[in-house]
DNA sequence: TTAAAGGATCGTCAAGCTAG
DNA sequence: CTAGCTTGACGATCCTTTAA
């Protein structure tokens, strides 16, 4: 690929999600956006590419950008870490850590500004989001005590419709979702401290209601998670476009550029 | 048609993070 | 400090694709 940005790095999901592709004439202004936070991962020794407008100094962290307004935006250059930078005495489980953890999906698309993911567990931003639950049919419900109903309006969630609390007993019941066509169940365990019960049995109880509340984050989680990489794919796609318009911009300018000469 | 391979999804655990 | 939330990892199961 011969673009210019993305030739050997690639560009940071945390940035902010860019405004529609950028028209030529301000494309030509600033390949980063003076007010966006972009992080752009290089290779190590990538060269200046541009020695007039727009010059982007990379290769060394803490880098600047410097316009041709003169004005200066810190740069910060996140150095590729591979695995093999991390020391082999590390401990497994350090090891494993220092790979795995990162920022929250909410952090990051709080980082993100506009593209928040939604609080909460009934609420949606993202149609394709929708159209995803719906053609998974996940079960969008909420946890409840045993003996209230909780009726959902409009915004209470995607398509939820009724709820039905059956089997109602003592140690919790089974509440009856109605969404479309579909109807699924979820158990749901009284929670503790209304009813008088041995040691065990309360253990196990709360037990129950960690693992369903657990369940229920878990694929909120995952949810979340699939709407992030999907923010991520628009974004490499608007980045391409912009990628194209500025190497098609360098062309016919090239272009002009030599036929004056010609002349 | 069927078995194998590979991918997707789910539930659970564990550890980090955060609000109160 | 603690309870609850979030999320990566892992194993199990289901689903789809592909080759025989």
């Amino acid at each position: 690929m011969e673009g210019m940005v993305e030739e050997n790095g690639t560009v940071d999901p945390l940035a902010p999600s860019p405004d529609p592709p950028l028209s030529i004439a301000s494309s030509v202004q600033s390949v980063i956006q003076p007010n966006q936070q972009s992080v752009i991962q290089t290779a190590a020794n990538l060269q200046p590419m541009l020695s007039k407008g727009n010059v982007i100094l990379v290769g060394k962290p803490n880098s600047v950008i410097q316009t041709t307004q003169g004005s200066l935006q810190a740069l910060q250059v996140v150095e590729a870490q591979s695995d093999d930078s991390l020391s082999e005495d590390e401990s497994p489980k350090k090891r494993r850590d220092l790979l795995t953890r990162r920022p929250s999906y909410r952090k990051i698309l709080n980082d993100l500004g506009g593209g928040e993911i939604a609080e909460g567990k009934v609420e949606q931003t993202s149609s394709e989001a929708d159209s995803e639950l719906s053609s998974h049919s996940i079960p969008y419900h909420t946890v409840i005590p045993a003996g209230a109903i909780q009726i959902s309006s409009g915004d209470g969630g995607p398509g939820i419709h009724t709820l039905t609390m059956t089997n109602s007993t003592a140690g919790g019941a089974i509440v009856q979702y109605a969404q479309g066509g579909q109807e699924f169940f979820v158990p749901v365990v009284a929670q503790s401290g209304g009813l008088s019960s041995p040691g065990g049995e309360d253990q196990a109880r709360k037990r129950e209601m960690r693992l369903l509340k657990n369940r229920e984050a878990a694929r909120e989680c995952r949810r979340k998670k699939k709407e992030y990489i999907k923010c991520l794919e628009n974004r490499v796609a608007v980045l391409e476009n912009q990628n194209k318009a500025l190497i098609d911009e360098l062309k016919s300018l090239k272009e002009l550029y030599c036929q004056q000469k010609t002349d």
